[in-house]
DNA sequence: ATAATAAGTTAGACATATCTAAAAATACAA
DNA sequence: TTGTATTTTTAGATATGTCTAACTTATTAT
């Protein structure tokens, strides 16, 4: 149920409303399966279920999402900062972490981590009451030619993206300069210090998010 | 399957052949149930099962009990260690944790905490391989009057008997006098320190191992 | 040895979460 | 508007883990 509800969260804050199908390609079960299971959801409060209707989740299915995901990326945030992983180690325990009943256990976490605001991705970290500060960044693929930007946060954070940015030395914090934007493709020649120019594809730049 | 493994782990120490009933009332489920999950236990090769015969644990099943044991006990130094958790406060959080599947995870805060041999409650760390390292210790309770020993371990921490034991000062590395036996229910009147004399029930002496 | 008690097993129920196949409702487009 | 495609729902199956009630096997005591 978590896990459902977390990604209902994710896809309302790209559109308000929900397709039962779309739930299912992400969850990566079957529609019946969500059917089933947006049933429980409803009883729980947490969405509005109508049947042939699209699911909209309630103010507190928000919060409960946010609890959930507060814990996901204080998780992330520790196992960085404390154990040293790698940006693109963490999410998979994160996964498995944020299931755990002990709010004690994610307040010494935050404590220890000296109350972060976001995560090793640059996604924020809700607030213990469940309530997020809004990002005010822009995609990369929206900069023009010529901008100085930082890297702020990342789009969608799956492995192979992660993978593929620390092979090129991109982390959070970096500066880059837009030198040249391809017409035909929308990929991005970028300067990322003295001499080292890169080409980052349209794809990439979409989940680059900078200021 | 974890917690019952666990559990019969625990019950081998104690006995070398384990009841299912007794299996039943430790896991706080009811006969059919442990029943039908021994079958899958032996299946998985963990456990010898033959019908109407006691339950035997296999080298495999000890292997795999002491990885969660490990993961258990890991996580409970972790929480009193870097989250100043107390030690009746850090149970329940590794009774889920424990089941968290993530090798890297443990393997990091074994390093963190600097390869602990033992946890809180002075209960010994099984190394990744499984191996535990038998502690030679003694019952407080089988101490004869005018012995000095230091607290080492406990038989059963339980959250209440940890209170207790918080509440009258008495900590693992603690020495202890043994001033006088009582004859009629053996409780035991010990010299903490210059000053403080305490008395504590057989029961808990039971419970206090020491050397 | 027999009866009583304890321990273990089976059958059948329920709850959870998933699936496939088929049916129904809705949306879209010619 | 009418047919097609998409989305959603239902029905029925499978798997996991629990339960109660009833039955069987083993142990213990007289
Ligand atoms: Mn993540
Ligand atoms: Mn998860
Ligand atoms: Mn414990
Ligand atoms: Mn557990």
């Amino acid at each position: 149920m978590e896990n459902y509800l977390k990604c209902i969260y994710n896809l309302y804050v790209q559109n308000d409303t929900i397709l039962l199908t779309d739930l299912a390609d992400y969850m990566n079960v079957k529609a019946p399966s969500v059917n089933s299971m947006i049933k429980k959801l409803a009883k729980n409060g947490w969405v509005k279920y109508e049947p042939y209707k699209p699911i909209k989740i309630t103010v507190s299915g928000k919060r409960r999402a946010a609890e959930i995901i507060r814990k996901h990326r204080l998780t992330e945030m520790f196992l960085c900062e404390m154990l040293e992983f790698r940006w693109d180690e963490v999410h998979h325990i994160a996964e498995q972490i944020e299931h755990i009943n002990a709010p004690e256990f994610f307040e010494r976490i935050d404590m220890l981590l000296g109350y972060p605001k976001s995560d090793p991705h640059g996604s924020p970290i809700p607030d213990k009451y469940g309530a997020i500060t809004a990002q005010a960044y822009k995609r990369l693929s929206d900069c023009a030619k010529g901008e100085l930007v930082t890297l702020k946060a990342l789009n969608r954070s799956d492995e192979s993206l992660l993978k593929l940015l620390t092979n090129k030395n991109i982390h959070l914090g970096c500066t880059l300069t837009v030198k040249e934007i391809e017409q035909y493709d929308g990929s991005i020649t970028l300067k990322l210090s003295d001499k080292v120019y890169i080409v980052l594809s349209k794809t990439v730049c979409d989940n680059l998010m900078v200021l």
